[in-house]
DNA sequence: TCCGGAAATTATCTTTTGTTAACGTCATTT
DNA sequence: AAATGACGTTAACAAAAGATAATTTCCGGA
């Protein structure tokens, strides 16, 4: 059901997490089990990861930035959004705790980044550089799973949201987004929901007001 | 620019192809070129592909199927579309001649497919089974990189779209696709066009009349 | 060439969304 | 305590989209 496995594992450990034995041995176990892949061989990997944290608000990925990150969130949540032509912003998804975030543009097209991706909340992450991975799996190809792993993953969510947008109506994605992800909807101001789903924070407010008074009919 | 880099060579070398050596010619340079893997190590990849036709309208990938086909388009226009509860049908994406075609849900996901893919014009491809891939990819490390390849390849696409959601009105995802794409828009009749936009048929006509309106003035 | 069915357009009406602005709420700051 | 600013809601109107049905256009088979 969720392909992030881990996440359940890790959400409610709290909001300090003082160690990060924690999190690798959380993450650690995560591709272990997804991947077969053996704990010796996962000992280079996280040899060239890094602990990042940010601040609520704080970016961690601006828009033309060349970087190549990839990313297992900790604790917090990270919202990535495109700036339009009339200058307002536009949600293209949220990652939290269990979850991995990328730099699209930078590490699939090698492009620089049309995206910008900044921290809704205090955020704590197992950050790895793409381009030293890209070393590492080409020295022990037995990780080489990683690499289709991350990327099936953002596949299948990216084709699910395709799904939702040309068979479902506002109102019925607001829905599904209550029903799988309510916890995450509270966690996050509603403007960056309705621009998630395509529609006005207005507009959003709206559905909201016509769900909750046909829910009380 | 265009990342399905074989396109531009096969589009216009016309509808009949009697020899099958001219795809896999223009494939495995493809392949070559996009991933630096000698013609050796792709022989026994082109030993497991086989060659499919499909009439227009011929159903490639029924709902609930579990067969794991990846293809590539020597010629024609694959519609992979999902059917809603009221019954109607909501298109996805279409792929045409020079790109891949997958059966997501059955390779990244391992499920049945909740997806129909039709073949809206003759088609010919060349199929190759995944789970053969699978096999092949664990004896030889070296093609490993074609499995990233193929994800990346559909992982861009997904997010181009899931962007043109949330920052473009239908006008202008109508628009935008056909100054990318117009010659495969007029080769599909607008009703798939429309709900690959989201928007009903009757809407799209709309939005047509719209466009032409303000042209002439 | 004619015919029948599918596709596209048009019309009418209802519903929803966009836009703009005003208003209330809440948290933070001063 | 007062001021500030961000956020959500509400209002009013315009624009767009959905639903349904009628009409026209287009296209492939007889």
């Amino acid at each position: 059901m969720n392909l992030f496995g881990a996440r359940g594992k890790n959400a409610n450990i709290g909001s300090k997490m003082s160690s990060m034995a924690v999190s690798i041995d959380a993450l650690q176990q995560l591709l272990q089990q997804l991947n077969g892949i053996a704990a010796a061989d996962l000992t280079p990997l996280f040899a060239i990861t890094r602990q990042v944290k940010l601040e609520a608000g704080e970016t961690y990925i601006r828009e033309g930035d060349t970087s190549r990150k990839l990313a297992w969130l900790q604790q917090g949540i990270i919202r990535a959004y495109a700036v339009r032509h009339n200058g307002d912003e536009a949600t293209l998804f949220l990652r939290w705790e269990g979850q991995f975030i990328a730099s699209h543009d930078t590490i699939i097209r090698q492009q620089s980044s049309r995206f910008i991706y900044r921290a809704l909340e205090d955020t704590v992450m197992v950050e790895i550089d793409y381009n030293q991975l890209d070393g590492l799996l080409r020295d022990n190809t037995r990780l080489e799973p990683l690499r289709s792993y991350f990327l099936q993953m953002m596949l299948a969510e990216a084709l699910d949201t395709i799904e939702a947008f040309v068979t479902l109506s506002p109102e019925e994605r607001y829905l599904q987004l209550l029903e799988s992800r309510g916890d995450i909807v509270n966690r996050v101001p509603d403007k960056y929901i309705a621009s998630m789903l395509g529609v006005t924070p207005v507009s959003l407010s709206r559905i909201r007001k016509r769900i909750h008074s046909r829910g009380k009919q």
